[in-house]
DNA sequence: TGATTTAATCAGTCAGGTCTGTTTTTATTT
DNA sequence: AAATAAAAACAGACCTGACTGATTAAATCA
């Protein structure tokens, strides 16, 4: 809005452009308010109108910056995929470093369930489910789908490093944590859910643990082939 | 089709004229197609044209029926809540007698799973997913949800009769099973996905015997207070 | 014949996308 | 520096197409 302090045709300060500041704005603007839709209203129900009146804007600023539904859903669906490894990361780096071993572990698998029941989580979630039956959705969500699962796991290995050499069992112990816990993210339970959760984690974590001991009986190598 | 043979005006033979019986199957045909439709468009693709155009009927006809979108949407979802019972009881029944033990244990954790990644199942985690932000969708679901989760446990209590007196234990492990199947079959997993699932299978498995175990050790008593 | 079921057509709503016009910013010229 | 041209950002009206629900006509059965 005030743009007489930084631009002029001298333009040395800055090698961006007060117009393509602008519209970056706007652009964040358009996908900011796109989430929200996605979080308020669901996938299914969001429509350009809606977004673009949640953003200020107007239908036709939003169709200059986004030509298509299409493309608009392409660039929301990369921005969310962005705030979602943002989340993840924020939450697992603000795990006190006086934390250690177990104790570290454990902290990890409650920082990934607290990213999980998100909403950043949820949305994308629905978009998963939502693109079985939207090719157009599904050729968007492969390429983000490949870049969580392989950020995911170069976070487990820096949360679980004393681990990192064992192989099949880590893989094990990766599958047990993802499954179990997106089993409750997803999973409809109505009745006692802080409960059982509180349960679920806990006994989890101590799967994990165990997987993971030196020696570990035989019920677990069975598993992993080590 | 065959009318002549059990309808007339002496209607004693069966309390149900020929045309309710004829209603009744058009009625089934409609229900049978949305189902179909749910699984191959997705439910937020379907629209009352196409439902009525797979059943074969015109969209008068199915207006006739069900007034209203909403209406066919309702009976639609009983439709699968009935059919999803009977899916799973068939897959449960259909286990061999001669299994005893642990092999008919995990014969239902495997027949559990074939009917987690069955279309049915799909449809209906499709329909909890879009009820978030479809509050008439989800009055809708929560009868047949309190159903199923109730089938689910008789069933459960049938196959893990021995162990029917086990309080909490018995609610860790149908939590431990209910949470980590469900996460498989929600989780998009792309690569190796028979082979994980396998192993999957098979670590549960081991778990719900572990936790059953007499005198199980304190890692299982620890989460279930026994 | 009278009632019920099926078929066909119509009107209203709402979505996405095109089109045209307006304002603001940038570049050019004098 | 002032004026002007060009381009970009923005705004809103319009069109098309699809869906739902209502209405009317035909066919079928009691």
């Amino acid at each position: 809005m005030a743009k007489n302090d930084t631009q002029g045709s001298n333009g040395d300060s800055d090698d961006i452009s007060w117009q393509a500041q602008k519209s970056a704005m706007t652009r964040d603007r358009i996908l900011d308010a796109a989430i929200n839709c996605f979080v308020e209203l669901g996938y299914t129900n969001v429509t350009t109108a809606r977004v673009a009146s949640s953003a200020g804007v107007s239908r036709g600023a939003m169709l200059h910056h986004f030509p298509s539904k299409t493309e608009l859903i392409q660039a929301a669906v990369e921005y969310l995929h962005d705030k979602l490894l943002e989340d993840y990361t924020e939450r697992v780096n603000s795990i006190p470093k006086s934390l250690q071993g177990a104790e570290r572990r454990r902290a990890g698998l409650d920082a990934y369930w607290e990213h999980l029941i998100g909403d950043l989580f949820v949305v994308y979630h629905e978009l998963c489910v939502a693109s079985r039956t939207d090719t157009e959705l599904r050729a968007i969500l492969e390429n983000s789908q490949q870049l969580f699962e392989q950020h995911v796991r170069e976070s487990n290995e820096h949360l679980f490093d004393e681990w990192i050499d064992r192989g099949d069992r880590f893989l094990l112990a990766m599958d047990v944590t993802k499954f179990m816990m997106e089993g409750m993210a997803a999973g409809q339970l109505a009745t006692n859910r802080d409960e059982r959760v509180g349960r679920m984690l806990s006994y989890l974590a101590d799967r994990l643990e165990e997987i993971f001991e030196e020696g570990g009986d035989s019920a677990v190598s069975r598993h992993s082939g080590g």
